[in-house]
DNA sequence: TAAGTGACGTCCG
DNA sequence: GCGGACGCCACTT
């Protein structure tokens, strides 16, 4: 599942899991991450608290891995934090809202 | 077998 | 927005 989200975007844990049919399952991603080997193909560094925040402790050497990755995409970090409204990935309707952006006020 | 521990999430104050 | 309490579930002690 976390191999389907596009570069640039980010998904939360329980988004995941959700995706793959755990409903409850956040936890279980986070696991399912931590025994992935690393060198793998997943793109763990997409998968990110559902509040915006990367789960490792800032300022950890993980915590900085991640981040870096995440940058390299260009996807914004501010503050600590990842705006979801904005880099949160959307299965179906990703093209839809990756365009420019004006749509949004609506918040 | 029971209690502790997370790469989490939601609710509440 | 933050911290605490709980819920959650697969391990590990």
């Amino acid at each position: 599942m976390v191999r389907e989200i596009p570069e640039g975007r980010v998904a939360s844990y329980g988004q995941v899991a959700e995706l793959a049919g755990i409903p409850r399952g956040a936890r279980q991603v986070g696991r399912a991450l931590g025994s992935q080997p690393d060198g793998d193909d997943v793109p763990w560094h997409r998968v990110i608290q559902a509040s915006g925040r990367i789960a490792f402790p800032e300022g950890s050497a993980q915590y900085d891995e991640q981040s870096r990755l995440l940058r390299m995409e260009n996807v914004a970090i501010v503050a600590g934090r990842i705006d979801m409204r904005q880099f949160r990935w959307q299965p179906d309707l990703d093209e839809l809202l990756w365009k420019p952006t004006p749509a949004w006020d609506e918040e």
